[in-house]
DNA sequence: TGCCCTCTTTGGTCATACCAAACTAAACTC
DNA sequence: GAGTTTAGTTTGGTATGACCAAAGAGGGCA
């Protein structure tokens, strides 16, 4: 895969090349503006024309953060970075209703196997995390809005368990992604208690050390809450 | 997240938003060449300059694909598509020795859980699947070239029993992202078979619907790949 | 000190021009 | 007449230079 598609020619492809470098180097100090164009220009030997379509190529791939008329800012890349550069694709296989539900099946595959690994081997600063954000839960059940963060923060602990920055980031994909649609279903208390006990459940099963109850507390968490998604999207589609 | 982080000004985002639903909606058919420069710089009224960068836009976001000097041809938005258009960054990412064992261990994580499942809930065509990636490993074991081809294909078919269509693409990530790396290792015929008996014992695992059986045989299996790997690298780095 | 009003910088857009590679089609060879 | 050569046209890549509007930097004034 990722064949070169492409050969000689083009004058970006350097100064795009040589500036990710500087980036990643360091030359270039991380949320730092980039030097003006028309300084490039003359440091790389080029027009304007050039400098600016390496600007743009990299700023959607997320390494300069370039607001309308404002000079490009550098951002060192991360997984955040990544997610965020896909966005705008990611979203549109999300338009097919059965691109919703993949995404979503993909959220619950991996939370299963968190929940799992959490049963199975949470550490004690894990534990007091998750308690906490069940306690935040708990207090925030009758704010629905207050509610909906301290529920996206509870399953970020278990994205969180297996200190691996790759899969806090997921779990921004995935509420980031999901939210738009998410946003559309009514909440209510009685919605929040009932994902409250969900994931007090789910805390249970993960401190008697029962992989499997964890399991299927999750799944089935997950399951309501898609269903309850899901005919909202129904009515709201048809 | 996916703030707005600019506003106004900008005509190229208006012309990307457009192309991007011709695009999607099929208007600008798949694999098809877009209109030329100067026919769209008409159509929307705009400078060659706006134009070029709405082109090299979506270009960097997969939506089309642009060689030098050919016209750019349409690409529908995939799960692949995503991937390879962030396969640059996430490059990067990978620079740092953690940022490889990360992923690696992201992968481990996803595998174990594909085996999980596979090993409760496989059905026919799967197993069938399975049966011939292994024979195809086994035909394979004294070429190691074409060994890793089918130890590659091995592994997707795990990715490819949930369904998902996700999944495949994270194998196809995976395997891209990885690959750089792991072509520093030399291979041998001995080390072909014994990825060979893994895979076999992680078949077997899954016939006999035995998952913890079959998550031990595939966390051992990449565990011994990684030190492979690893020591290679010790040795290749400092 | 703090606010307001210049002047300069700088990103966004446009129009134009030129080159070289790709494409097209007519001319030509066998 | 099929295939090949070749001249002419399209089209992407790059370079200039210019203009606008908003951001930024000073400097003067209250």
């Amino acid at each position: 895969m990722t064949k070169p598609t492409a050969r000689s020619s083009r004058a970006a492809d350097s100064i795009i090349s040589q500036i990710e470098m500087r980036i990643v180097s360091g030359s270039l100090a991380n949320n730092c503006p980039l030097p003006a164009e028309r300084d490039l220009m003359e440091e790389f030997g080029t027009s304007r024309t050039v400098i600016r379509e390496a600007i743009s190529a990299l700023a959607s791939r997320g390494l300069i953060e370039a607001k309308p008329r404002f000079r490009p800012i550098v951002r060192k890349p991360d997984y955040s970075t990544v997610l965020h550069a896909t966005g705008t694709v990611i979203r549109h296989l999300l338009t097919e209703q059965s691109g919703v539900r993949n995404l979503y099946r993909s959220r619950v595959f991996i939370e299963r196997a968190l929940v799992r690994d959490a049963a199975i081997s949470a550490q004690k600063d894990d534990i007091v995390a998750l308690k906490a954000a069940l306690a935040a839960n708990k207090d925030a059940i009758s704010d629905s809005d207050a509610f909906y963060k301290t529920d996206v923060a509870f399953h970020g602990v278990l994205y969180d368990i297996p200190k691996n920055p790759i899969f806090p980031s997921i779990h921004q994909g995935y509420t980031a992604w999901l939210a738009p649609h998410w946003d559309k279903m009514p909440r209510a208390p009685e919605r929040n208690l009932s994902n409250y006990l969900a994931h007090s459940a789910i805390l249970n099963a993960i401190l008697e050390r029962d992989p499997i109850a964890a399991e299927e507390a999750l799944e089935h968490h997950l399951r309501s809450a898609w269903e309850a998604v899901h005919t909202t999207f129904e009515v709201g589609l048809e």
